[in-house]
DNA sequence: TGCATATCGTATGCATGCATACTATATATC
DNA sequence: GATATATAGTATGCATGCATACGATATGCA
């Protein structure tokens, strides 16, 4: 059973001055919003048989195919060492492929088998349609309002994590 | 390095109307801010010591000392073996305690210790500072509306993964 | 009372992510 | 060309979370 954590605002805070309150709520909601997204998401993939991390690795590669594993790890902003056990999974269960590269002998290009491009092609039906469900009598203004508030705590929070780097997409 | 995650929405997605496309948008954020946030919370917490699962476990426990294992494991919503652990990390190091409960021999209460204690004082000064910092140069009309909007989408999430429970505090 | 069932916490094994260290290979600099 | 440095992947070990199974107790119902 999935509870919530907006007890633990409460638990963590003396705030009760109005804004610093939603202040803090916004820090629980986005925790919790995106610990029961990974959990619809991962109970929608399921199906499939893959993780949502193995997901996203084919879901880029079908965007970009026969990347070298270091690339690849910092487009997913994951460490080397967790793309690697990622792929080494793929690669077990025929989803993906390494490939050495011919120019440069430490790499190691990572594609997607054709077992692996179906498996892409029914994740993003599945990713659609939950989506969709998420956000059910969600009206469009909201949304788009929210994100770009989102979109400005996570360049604070990058600019935290990192100094800075403008990378910050969009 | 820390990057982000934004380009996957087009690896994920064939949206492109406005519409559609902040929605996809908005899960991409809510997963990333959420990511960030951990890393930035886990660094201001590392000099205490504690990791920031133990910290959700200790700064509970400073409201509700003396809870049973299970009882805690739903509060924070973690499974009982997740919980376990954690509680054997902090018994190790000497912020928890747990102790029989006379009336029923299966429970074991958790208790906080001063040491604890000490830790969470610690914990709450810099949950506070940090998040002004995430907040910074947010409108604070904007941290509402946005707080309120993904409460909605966590409503969504919630029926979604337990049917319904109608449990979602606020 | 006495067994069926539920609950508490633990044990085990898998998936994921991190940090650190190591090997093989490239590249840069002298 | 020889050596110092950087980079690609891998190995290892820790922390966290999940699911499943289990042993110890409790509790409900006959």
């Amino acid at each position: 059973m999935v509870e919530n954590t907006e007890h633990l605002a409460a638990a963590l805070g003396e705030a009760n001055s109005s804004d610093e309150d939603w202040a803090i709520r916004l820090g629980f909601y986005i925790h919790d919003a995106s610990r029961l997204r990974r959990i619809v998401y991962d109970t929608a993939l399921k199906p499939l048989g893959v993780t949502r991390s193995q997901a996203w690795v084919i879901a880029y590669l079908s965007r970009k195919d026969g990347m070298p594993q270091s690339d690849l790890a910092g487009q997913l902003d994951l460490g080397k060492v967790a793309l690697g056990g990622l792929v080494d999974r793929l690669e077990a269960t025929g989803l993906v492929e390494r490939r050495a590269d011919a120019a440069d002998r430490r790499v190691k290009r990572i594609f997607l088998s054709s077992e692996g491009r179906k498996v892409v092609s029914r994740m993003r039906k599945i990713a659609a349609a939950t989506n969709s469900v998420i956000l059910n009598g969600i009206p469009a203004a909201e949304v788009k309002a929210a994100a770009q508030t989102l979109h400005a705590i996570k360049t604070n929070l990058l600019k935290m994590v990192n100094g800075n780097l403008g990378d910050d997409g969009d």
